[in-house]
DNA sequence: AAGGTCACG
DNA sequence: GACGTACGTGACCTTG
């Protein structure tokens, strides 16, 4: 809620290289790069952010750059940029250290496949236009000057305009009007006719400047001036212009800027602060610009770097080369000094906190608790960080217990809410955490909404997800990430409050011990988040984290907070049921076994089934111990086991009744008489959630017996339940990404998708070959093996290769995705999904083959699995506000199980909503990707979940 | 803490 | 000739 206006600087860095070489004497760095243009790309940097505050100046800033050469327009026009000369020898390596320079300003850098710099200008202007932010364009792009001009704005006009830093010139409409003779507006038709001789667009043969915009000022627009030419009177340009009228209408569409991209980040990620010295420091040393290096100040003439700060960065033995040869050094930090936080007990010391938060617009932010489950936990206290060892503990609710004869001395914990609810709302700024989804539903059930909020171990997901090194985790938690990053061991919350019986509520700890725990967490996250914020541009992580994972944050979230009812009654009656039946069961169970053992036991039942009364069946595992699996028992029933018949079903009764009926009754939450489940968003290496605490992504479905549980799952009087499933999105995904036309086909019409694999491999559907099919069609998503097949279908492994072998035939492209797939991960070392999500396989190339096949196996999935969760991830982050826009904001979303959500919702919303719903799943892949396959969402309602499917 | 089993997509 | 045999999860039970 900043007083003063944003203003966002989008710079055009591509461009300014260009001009920038031509004008600068051919410096070389210490170790011979030339670097002139650098050189003064970084002056220019410096001075705009040297400009932070003053009247016309960004309080947002990006750099956006040409990510190739290749873009949209040359599918429409081949030649367009084709007679670019290639850039000189001592420029070329120059191109890479803008990204680098860029970094070391510590300001975001914006490059997208397929689309030019000035579409992405041009989307990003007309996006913080739209939210009444004045823009300023630095570039002397003529294209870019279409873009100049006001609208209202929420508080008034909002306009852009442009900025010439070599020339020192800025540009307005009578600027703009002044070089083309033509509103803005109009600067598009002027250039279709002139055409452009750098960008290669033909324009009009014979048509330049002059007569073009002499033509638009006259006739009022392109069309307008195209279609008057016959009645021109007779001349050359009558001619030209009727000749060339496609030529001009296609060099139209090439100088239209695009200005729908969707955004790699939001803008207000552009937050322009002060710039942090050290990284600035390292660049410029780097690359022997001194001068600026004196000016920066002093104490960071001769940077002592702190090695080994970074190891995931580092080449191991082992893992594939996939990191960028000229990686930005890591920020140099300090030691952790524990000593150095303040305990804060005073409201005036306080204040001092939050107006320095204010001011450096980004804080790391950190709560201690009485619980681990957000839904329960008490707000115990709050740390802060503003920088390494910059950190501070304030207790809210300690010593409430009897440990303290006397309470310690802290603020009251409401008082302190008060002033902290501000900060945390505040939009400029920053909140960082280690895992917010926690600290935020504590806050949010405090009263206290926190945004906007950055998250280190959604961070590390987006960067690192699968990565790990031998033996150590590859995990995301922030012990682990302050080994990994930090080469430190931060204190250990077990080592504050014990375990066990032993354990103390946190709110007992004595303040000093608090503070050093606390205060060190907010510090490391804050760290963390300097580390390793900057690699997601580097590394190509920004897609994801910020236009999927990050947003996802809240949704999440609210979801957890939401809850779900569940009917108790009705899950105590089915225990009971199943208790008397398992307990029936037992009974025969033993005698026929001709003794009393534990049924539970896979151990005692093998020994009895295989050794006492003599059923065949093998040796499993290293364990030595006979398997007694489904598939097992199955077979003896089959043979004529009846015990077989009987521990299955004993199994599956206990099951239901241990990890479900009983277990859900338990996870009600007393407060809010609903279930709250625990997803974490970093909990799958594909990108899928996970569900914990309890797990409401594996409730039974697939029998009757089973869905008695989903009836106990129910809405509030007057409401029902709604649920909405993608059909078949996997294989969907599968028949876009492998291109295999067949399929798209079949998808397209309606068709019943293993019916039709049924018909392409057996010929004719019948319920054997259509479940044939099926599992066929799942075997190729697993990534295939014959074995595996072979086992599934109850055939041998020659018949299953023969049955692979026709998949292929039948289906081309999908034995191409498989290998290029693997190719790829092979070479760089990771899986990519349709939006950028990486999954990292560091055992494809091992020489263990069982590992290196399993490895490869999950690498032909990662990539559907993972898209397939980019998918509904996309939907869940527009859902509300899309059912909001809609008018309907009682509408509640409650659960997802990976291709399906289930939201809650008055009766009377059901028609309403269920076409919004419908439309934000479909079309949740748009507009970042366009699918060749429509993707199918059902949806029932019902007033239960069994109901509602 | 590990292994076996089984619930889901 | 070995590896051991479909991808991704989490919870509960027994056993060491």
């Amino acid at each position: 809620m900043g007083t003063e206006r944003n203003h966002l600087y989008l710079v055009d860095g591509s461009s300014y290289i260009f001009r920038a070489y031509h004008r600068l004497p051919p410096l070389t760095d210490p170790e011979g790069t030339p670097v002139g243009a650098v050189y003064g790309y970084t002056t220019m940097l410096w001075k705009l952010a040297e400009d932070l505050d003053a009247a016309e100046g960004p309080t947002h800033l990006a750099v956006i750059l040409d990510k190739d050469s290749k873009s949209f327009r040359n599918d429409i026009y081949p030649e367009y940029k084709a007679n670019r000369p290639e850039p000189p020898e001592d420029l070329r390596p120059q191109f890479p250290l803008i990204r680098d320079a860029t970094r070391a300003f510590s300001l975001p850098c914006i490059e997208e496949a397929g689309l030019e710099a000035d579409d992405l200008i041009a989307s990003y202007a007309r996006e913080a236009q739209r939210q009444g932010w004045d823009v300023t364009i630095v570039s002397s792009d003529k294209d870019l000057m279409q873009l100049v001009g006001e609208v209202d704005g929420p508080n008034g006009p909002a306009r852009i305009d442009m900025l010439d830093t070599m020339k020192s010139q800025r540009l307005y409409i009578p600027e703009v009007e002044a070089k083309f003779g033509v509103p803005p507006e109009l600067v598009g038709d002027v250039l279709a006719l002139m055409g452009d001789s750098v960008d290669n667009i033909p324009g009009i043969f014979g048509i330049g400047p002059k007569t073009a915009s002499k033509l638009i000022a006259e006739h009022g627009s392109l069309t307008a001036a195209l279609d008057q030419a016959p009645e021109m009177k007779k001349s050359k340009l009558k001619e030209r212009l009727i000749e060339g009228r496609a030529d001009a209408e296609m060099s139209r569409v090439l100088v239209t800027l695009k200005e729908d991209c969707e955004l790699p980040q939001p803008i207000e990620a552009m937050k322009l602060g002060k710039v942090p010295p050290e990284p600035l420091a390292a660049f410029l040393e780097k690359h022997g610009f001194t001068s600026l290096l004196r000016r920066l100040g002093n104490g960071h003439g001769s940077p002592e770097r702190a090695n080994n700060l970074d190891p995931a960065g580092e080449k191991r033995a082992g893992d594939n080369g996939t990191d960028e040869g000229n990686r930005q050094q890591p920020p140099e930090m300090p030691a952790v000094d524990r000593s150095a936080y303040e305990t804060v007990q005073t409201m005036e010391a306080l204040e001092k906190w939050i107006v320095r938060a204010k001011a450096a617009r980004l804080v790391a932010v950190d709560t201690e608790t009485s619980s681990l489950d957000a839904m329960q936990a008490d707000l115990v206290g709050i740390s802060l960080a503003l920088g390494a060892n910059d950190a501070c503990y304030i207790p809210l609710a300690h010593g409430s217990g009897d440990m303290f004869a006397e309470k310690p001395q802290q603020i009251e914990r409401e008082a302190a809410l008060k002033a902290l609810r501000p900060l945390l709302a505040d939009d400029s700024v920053t909140k960082i955490f280690q895992n917010g989804k926690y600290d935020l539903n504590v806050l949010a059930r405090h009263g206290a909404p926190v945004s906007p909020i950055e998250d280190t171990m959604i961070v590390s997901f987006a960067l690192d997800a699968g990565r790990s090194q031998d033996g150590i985790g590859g995990g995301h938690g922030m012990d682990e990430l302050c080994q990994r990053h930090l080469a430190h061991t931060a204190i250990a919350y077990k080592d504050v409050c014990g375990t066990g019986k032993k354990a103390i509520p946190f709110g007992e700890v004595p303040l000093d011990r608090a503070t050093e725990y606390a205060a060190e967490d907010a510090d490391i996250t804050w760290r963390l988040y300097t580390l390793l914020k900057p690699r997601l541009a580097v590394e190509g992580g920004s897609r994801i984290y910020e236009r999927v994972d990050r947003p996802l944050i809240p949704v999440v979230a609210g979801m957890e907070r939401e809850g779900i009812k569940v009917d108790r009654a009705r899950l105590a009656k089915l225990s009971e049921e199943f208790a008397r039946e398992i307990g029936r069961l037992e009974g025969e169970i033993h005698e026929a076994a001709g003794q009393e053992f534990t049924v539970g036991s896979p151990k005692q039942l093998g020994d009895i089934l295989f050794d006492k009364l003599g059923y065949k069946g093998g040796r499993k595992g290293k364990s030595g111990q006979y398997s007694t699996d489904v598939s097992v028992l199955e077979k003896l029933a089959a043979e004529g086991a009846p015990i077989a018949r009987l521990v299955l079903e004993w199994r599956q009764l206990s099951k239901l009744k241990s990890t479900y009926t009983d277990a859900l009754q338990a996870a009600i939450n007393p407060q809010t008489g609903r279930v709250h489940t625990s997803y974490s968003l970093v909990g799958a290496q594909t990108g899928r959630l996970s569900s914990t605490d309890p797990n409401l992504q594996n409730i039974p479905v697939r029998t009757a017996i089973g869905r008695q549980i989903r009836e106990a799952f129910v809405p509030e009087d007057g409401n029902v339940l709604l649920a909405a499933d993608y059909s078949q999105i996997e294989l969907r995904l599968a028949a876009h990404m492998a291109d295999v036309d067949t399929l798209k086909q079949a998808f397209a019409n309606g068709e019943d998708i293993h019916s039709r694999t049924a018909t392409e491999m057996f010929g004719e559907v019948t319920r054997d070959t259509r479940a044939r099919a099926k599992t066929i069609n799942f075997a190729i998503l697993y990534g295939i093996s014959r074995w595996g097949l072979a086992g599934r279908l109850e055939v041998t492994p020659e018949e299953a290769q023969d049955m692979i072998d026709t998949y292929f035939q039948r289906f081309p492209g999908i034995q191409r995705y498989i290998a290029e797939t693997l190719e790829t991960v092979r070479e760089r070392g990771y899986s990519e999904t349709l939006f950028g999500r990486k999954t990292w396989f560091p055992r494809i190339n091992s020489k263990n083959q069982a590992e290196r096949q399993g490895s490869e196996r999950a690498a032909i999935n990662a990539p559907i699995q993972g898209t397939s969760a980019d998918i509904i991830k996309r939907a869940m982050v527009r859902m509300l506000p899309a059912l909001r826009d809609a008018g309907l904001p009682d509408v509640r979303m409650l659960l997802q199980v990976h291709d399906e959500l289930v939201f809650e919702l008055p009766e009377a919303d059901v028609a309403a909503a269920s076409p919004v719903i419908e439309r934000v799943m479909a079309e949740a892949a748009l507009p970042a990707v366009r699918l060749d396959v429509p993707l199918g969402v059902e949806i029932g309602t019902g007033a239960s979940w069994d109901a509602a499917h």
